[in-house]
DNA sequence: GCAAATTAATGATTTATTCAAG
DNA sequence: CTTGAATAAATCATTAATTTGC
């Protein structure tokens, strides 16, 4: 039997409702949701709550993502744990001097983008 | 002078930052960059920004790659007309082809945010 | 074999997004 | 709506690989 299968998006489906996102649609209105159905019924079948469901889905998991990433960012100290700073220069360096390790942090070329923002107590990167 | 000449990472210093690739460093924060930096000067010359740089470049280019191979997959099909063209359909006397024409609703390349006419209704967009 | 010429990789910069705090 | 922080995408620029003619 041809079970009420769900919706399973096409690339071209998918690469348009993407590009919506990326353009700034979050929750789209009927409207909306009726033009784009309309539109990418031309690459297979859908249907209106489809495309609502994908914005509701697709927002929802952004923010997964950006959460999890913080979450990982933190396990990775760990793993860098590892591998002391230490710096004993016995070994075969060319620059057993450091110069940018605690004071200069690299200031990338232009003060604009400012990758590590120096603080008297440290440093601070919030995520 | 010898002009500002880049960074090449010497092998052992590849090895090492794509371990950390491997386990799963992607983004380090200043406090990780500082550590693998600290590291890797023993094995040459080394900044800090060039550990960031390298991270930056190896998970987009990395990505780049996934991608070719995924979109290699998609047969090419219309893929790339992410935007329903008007198709240059002018030039022939008659514009009748085609069931992609509900298309034109979408043609919007130009204005960023404003992508569906506005109906009566309130729209309620978050931007 | 060897450099000059050409191409491929990749380091470094700039520009655009994203989310969310204010 | 504006802005800060982070970073991803796109691009520029230089080095390394390689091709080529000698």
């Amino acid at each position: 039997m041809t079970r009420p299968t769900r919706w399973s998006p096409t690339p071209e489906q998918i690469m348009f409702l993407e590009e919506m996102y990326r353009k700034g649609v979050r929750n789209p209105n009927a409207t909306q949701i009726q033009s784009i159905t309309a539109h990418l019924s031309s690459f297979g079948k859908i249907e209106g709550k489809n495309v609502f469901y994908w914005f509701q889905n697709h927002k929802a998991r952004d923010r997964q993502k950006l959460k999890k990433k913080l979450l990982a960012q933190m396990n990775q100290q760990q793993i860098l744990s590892q591998y002391p700073i230490d710096a004993h220069s016995s070994t075969t360096t060319t620059n057993s001097n450091n110069t940018n390790t605690n004071a200069t942090l690299f200031h990338c070329p232009t003060d604009q983008y400012q990758i590590f923002p120096v603080t008297s107590t440290g440093i601070h990167q919030e995520v």
